[in-house]
RNA sequence: GGGGGAAUUCCCGAGCGGCCAAAGGGGGCAGACUGUAAAUCUGUUGUCACUGACUUCGGUGGUUCGAAUCCACCUUCCCCCA
């Protein structure tokens, strides 16, 4: 099976420029490929991490990465999917989030030898004259088809300004330049992307006469169509620092029924064959599956090692509730002790697991906090400061699936 | 440049000068039911010293016993016309 049949049996195409040359270009011939990340957060997440996976996937198959950072696009804005405009960011901000995506990527692709590329497209875009570069590509654009662009078109209702009209262009001029300097001929992206690839295929076609190809990958959605990867705290990032590797875990061991086996092709290297099996499964079954999934996806992004504490952690809090050296924990500072006891109220605010001592109270009186396997059933319970010196500290749980480990 | 409108709690959105910590929905959290799933139902959702007090309704002043509600100016956004 070829690399780009590998794909689409994962369900991970979405639209292809022409579909008979990627195929050939893929399966049969060492190309230049290139997918853009601007640098607006700083620290990648998983919806990224499709497209870093994919990467990987080419680079092994002898194809030759290109990571283009959006140093200079990041300044603009990409409005594709977006209701309003982002918030505009600073240069130093810009720099600084390469940075961590660089720190983050060298972990799936492998930059030695020029195996593969990192460019910022500040690097052409920054210095860039007006007059010049609206007279190098203005001509091959007209606004009558940018405006019909899907990219635009939540925006042709709520406002699109003219700083984010000109992204499209911007990013087609990368693919313009990549091709020229590195004979780049495939341009890759998530499907929200699609117009702006597709103007650039156009732009080396007119500019260039040469032939180059877009293809995008479907979007991690759920099976209601609305995007995964989304917390309280706002993606699930890459970065432990963000998004311990626990909470990640139990992202995805607690997605939706209909969405494991997706999520395994997508995000996982696990072997077709093998996911068929776990697509067989109904029921409670599918927690086999869930399990697999988060153990597989965690094991990608934070190492074999993490992903077995975070299962561990897991199956002891949940399988019988013992202690685990995993488990996120908070040490009680001394001056929350009143006669060597510490209100739960102090404890829950402390750690961070209620954010106000209101809420605190509300968890309590509402029945949704257990310490040490009993219910708390009063605003007033405390625990005595020999229990948390206990070499397993105190468990506490919040709600059904909040396990932290309090000591001194 | 001219004219009109809007800014409300996490989001959307209602809000006669007192009965407004502010309707309703979404989202979040908790409970019941479960399989660490979904759906459903219930409760809850500013802070604290929580049967009370305090701070919120773009900003700054003002009118008033009393303002999210009225006035002035400022800031930002939207719409129509040019």
């Amino acid at each position: 099976m070829g690399l780009y049949e590998e794909l689409k049996n994962r369900g991970m195409i979405a639209q292809v420029t022409d579909e008979d040359a990627v195929r050939n270009l893929l399966n049969n011939e060492k190309a230049t490929f290139y997918i853009g990340f601007d640098p607006t957060a700083d620290s990648l997440h998983v919806g990224h991490f499709i497209q870093l996976k994919v990467m990987a996937h080419m680079q092994r198959a002898g194809h030759r990465p290109i990571a283009v950072f959006g140093g200079g696009t990041a300044r603009v804005g990409d409005p594709s999917g977006k209701d309003s405009m982002r918030k505009m960011l600073s240069r130093e901000e810009i720099e600084s989030n390469i940075g961590h995506f660089k720190q983050q990527m060298s972990r799936f692709i492998n930059t030695s030898d020029g195996k593969a590329i990192f460019v910022n497209n500040g690097d052409w875009l920054n210095d860039l004259n007006y007059i010049d570069f609206l007279r190098e590509v203005g001509p091959h654009f007209t606004v009558n088809r940018m405006l019909a662009a899907e990219c635009y078109k939540i925006r042709m209702e709520t406002g699109l300004t003219f700083l984010e009209f000109n992204y499209m262009i911007m990013q087609s001029y990368d693919f313009f330049r990549l091709f020229s300097d590195y004979g780049c001929k495939l341009e890759l992206g998530g499907d929200d992307q699609w117009s702006n690839i597709i103007g650039g295929v156009e732009l080396v076609r007119r500019k260039a006469g040469a032939e180059v190809y877009g293809l995008t990958f479907k979007l991690l959605l759920t099976h209601e169509g609305k995007k995964m990867g989304k917390t309280e705290k706002g993606a699930l990032w890459l970065d432990p620092e963000k998004t311990s590797p626990y909470d990640f875990y139990q992202y995805f061991r607690n997605v939706d029924d209909a969405d494991v086996i997706n999520c395994m092709k997508m995000l996982t290297f696990m072997d077709l064959d093998e996911i068929a099996n776990y697509e067989k499964l109904e029921g409670a079954d599918l927690n086999r599956a869930k399990e697999r999934l988060a153990y597989e996806v965690t094991a990608l992004i934070h190492g074999e090692e993490e992903a077995k504490k975070c299962e561990e952690a897991a199956k002891s809090v949940f399988g019988g509730g013992g202690a685990s050296e995993n488990m996120p924990s908070t040490a009680v500072p001394d001056d929350l002790f009143v006669d060597g006891k510490v209100s739960v109220i102090d404890m829950l605010t402390v750690s961070g697991l209620a954010p106000s001592k209101g809420e605190a109270r509300r968890l309590i009186q509402q029945g949704g906090i257990v310490v040490g396997g009993e219910k708390v059933d009063s605003i007033d319970k405390s625990v005595d400061r020999s229990l948390l010196e206990s070499p397993d500290g105190v468990i506490v749980k919040k709600g059904k699936k909040t396990y932290h480990k309090f000591t001194v």
